[in-house]
This record gives structure tokens, sequence and C-alpha cells, in this order.
DNA sequence: GTTCCAGTTGAACGATCGTTCGAACGCGTG
DNA sequence: CACGCGTTCGAACGATCGTTCAACTGGAAC
């Protein structure tokens, strides 16, 4: 059988960096821990890589380009506004919590990144929230006007769910499915006024 | 006229350092930089401070000081729960949006302080953590159980409130009454299932 | 005038940083 | 065996980092 392709190691590679980064923070760590933590030499690192910005910037822009495109197709053919912010939270809350490292690189170390790189994952950024804002005018369109700013909601939906690298444990008493109900919840709850039933959260695991 | 004090010279290489900071970031920032941008010498600086995870540390604990003391004189003598968490949503973002910078330190660089500075910082932030779940709790025994985890909303709520330095613009066209405003009714909406109404949110600029 | 001390400085310290480079490796192909 | 090539490495580069220290200032106290 074929050792690991170079793609495969550098997945490998990118893998085992986001999560140094990810307990260490972008800048306290080294290229000379990176090679420590890949099991390759400090030479060797660069053999996959240009630089160790180019490094973060894989991290960042892969792991994007994911939720988008998941977001994409979870909310493709889906028309109910409510049913698509639900779908478009649970997969932003999934993809979170089962790439806890990488989504807590991309959330937090927005600012390391500079010029090229910077400004193609801030165009993500914009894609990704004007997703967000389009489907919330949906909302509106269907349930009225709402009760808070635009922008404010959606800045504030991201916040919640950005956040929670901060306190979240995957492996705690509170589920993946309980924590994307609640942000659910909580955030339509708020938004569009409705006391928000059980059946009206049609998931996956509902039934 | 006497020259500054030693403690008014100490605020205000506190106050440039967490300008820095938030611009740019802890780890990315040099003595240089701090001593350049407050106007005395590299070694200058090292007379007001012991080294440079102390001035982080000031900065942390300052502000979280006053935030806490700021939340303790506006939650003293309300009784009413919803009018507690109006009040604790005020104060916070009052101070986040006229602390910008200080706030942005002390959300965005909460690992890079180590030892006994990690821990006093730990234990002002469980502190005030407790206090929001205490307001829930009184929350939920008046208006019966609410829809959502308490801890998921607790630490929902700090996520829509910390994440704002990464978008908000406190010279731009939404106001911090405006803001707070909205983020009550986003988390009371969902969180009590209330269709919060203006009556029932009591501001100071209200009538 | 002399002493004293809080305040400030330039210059230097060792350590560590991201990055580079020439050499060596392993291995399929002639 | 010899060759070429993708892969890996040790060693070193210059730059910058946080921190220290002896020396200097200027004004109050005697």
């Amino acid at each position: 059988m074929a050792g690991p392709t170079r793609d495969q190691k550098l997945d490998t590679l990118l893998s085992a960096a986001a999560k140094v980064f990810a307990e260490r923070g972008y800048h306290e760590t080294s290229m000379r821990d990176l090679a420590r933590a890949s099991g390759v030499s400090l030479a060797g690192v660069y053999y996959y890589v240009q630089s160790k910005e180019e490094l973060l910037y894989l991290i960042q822009s892969r792991n994007f380009e994911a939720v988008i495109a998941g977001m994409r197709a979870a909310l493709e053919g889906v028309t109910d506004p409510i049913e698509r912010i639900n779908r478009f939270i649970d997969n932003h809350l999934d993809y979170f919590v089962s790439h806890m490292s990488e989504m807590k690189v991309l959330s937090h170390e927005a600012g390391a990144l500079q010029g090229d790189y910077l400004q193609k994952v801030n165009d993500m950024k914009r894609e990704y929230t004007r997703a967000l804002m389009d489907v919330l005018a949906d909302v509106e369109r269907e349930h009225g006007p709402a009760h808070v700013n635009r922008r404010v909601a959606a800045y504030s939906l991201f916040g919640m769910m950005n956040w929670i690298y901060n306190w979240y444990d995957p492996l705690g008493d509170v589920g993946v499915e309980l924590l994307s109900q609640n942000v659910c919840h909580l955030f339509l709850g708020g938004y569009v006024g409705l006391p928000v039933s059980d059946a009206t959260l049609p998931r996956s695991s509902a039934g």
C-alpha cells in the first residue's frame, strides 16, 4: 500500500497546526512548536507551506469554505424562512462543534492575517453575513417587521454562535442538538417575537 | 500647578497600551510599540510596570472590576427580575461601548495571561457569570421555566454582548441605546418567551 | 552648595523568532 | 549500479523580542 499523499500530509499538518493554534494562539505558537506537534522537522514544515501566515490562511479559508458549502446545501430547496434560519444555525453549530479547533482559529485569529490573505477571508465573511441577512429579510417579509434591527440581530446571532469556543464542551452534558435547539429558540423568540413551539422547530432528531 | 501624579501617568500608559493592544493584538505588540505610543522610552515603561504581562493584567482587571461594580450599582434595590436583566445588559453594553479598546482586550486576550494573573481574572469572570445566572434563576422563579437551558442562555448573552468589538461602530448609525434595547429584546424574547413590549423595557431614555 | 530621590534614558543582554539552504535520504526507473 | 526526484533534515541567518542596568536629569530638603 502506498504511503500518504502529499495532500494528505498537508491535511495532517493543518489539523495539527489548528489544534496548537487553538490551544496556544497563533502568535504565541512558533514554527518549532508546529514541527514538534506534526512530527516533522522545522525545515520540513516549509516543504508543505510557504509561511506561517499561509498556514493560518489555509486553516481559515478551507474551513470557512466548508461552512459556506454546508450552509448552501442545507438551505437548498427550503422555502420557509423560519426553517431556513433553523438550518443556517444548525449547519453553523454542527460544523463548529465538530471542528472546534479550526473554528476557534477562524473566529479568534481573524486579525492575524494581512494583505491578500485577509482580504480573501473577509470576502467569505461578507458573503456569509450577506446570506444570513437575506434570510432575515425573508423572515420579515413573511412575519412582519422584526422587533430588532436586522444588522444587530445578525451579528448578535454570530456572537452567540462564535462565542461557544469560550465555554462549550462537546463532551459535557449539553449535546449539540440541545445547543442548536436552544440557540434557535433564543434567536427566533427574540427576533420574530414568536413563542417558538417545538412544532415550529422541525429538527432531524424530532419525532 | 503640579505635574501628573504617578498614578495618572500609569493610567495614561494603560490607556495607550489598551488602544495598541486592541488594534494590533497583545502578542503582536512589542514593548517598543507601547513606549512609542505612550511617549516614553522603552526603559521608561518598566518604571511603571513590572512586565508586559502585568500591563495586560492591569488593563483586564481594572476594567473588569469597573464592569462588576457598575453591575452591582445598577442592580441595587431593583427587584423585578426582567428589569434586573435589562440593567445587567445595559451596564455591560454601556461600559463596553465607552471603553471599546479595553473591553476588546479583556474579551479577546483572555488566554494571554498565565499563573496568578490568569486566576484572578478568571475569578472575576466566575463571579460575573454567577451574577447573571442568579438573575436568570430569578426570572424563571417569576415567569416559570425557561425555554432555554440557563447556562446556554447565559453564555449566549455574553456572546452577543462581547462579540460587538468585531462589528460595532460607536460612531455608526446604531446608537448605544438602540443596541442595548435590541439585545434586551432579543434575549428576553427568546429566553422568557414573552413578546417583550416597550412597556416592559423601562429604559432611562423612555418616556 | 550639597544631598537625595523620583523619574527617565541609551545601550546592551540572552533568548527566540520565521525563514533559508545545501546536503542527505529513500526509492522507483534506466 | 547509477540516475533523478520527491521528501526530509541539521545548521545557520538576521531580526526582533522582553528585560535589565548603570548613568543621568531636575527639583525639593537641609
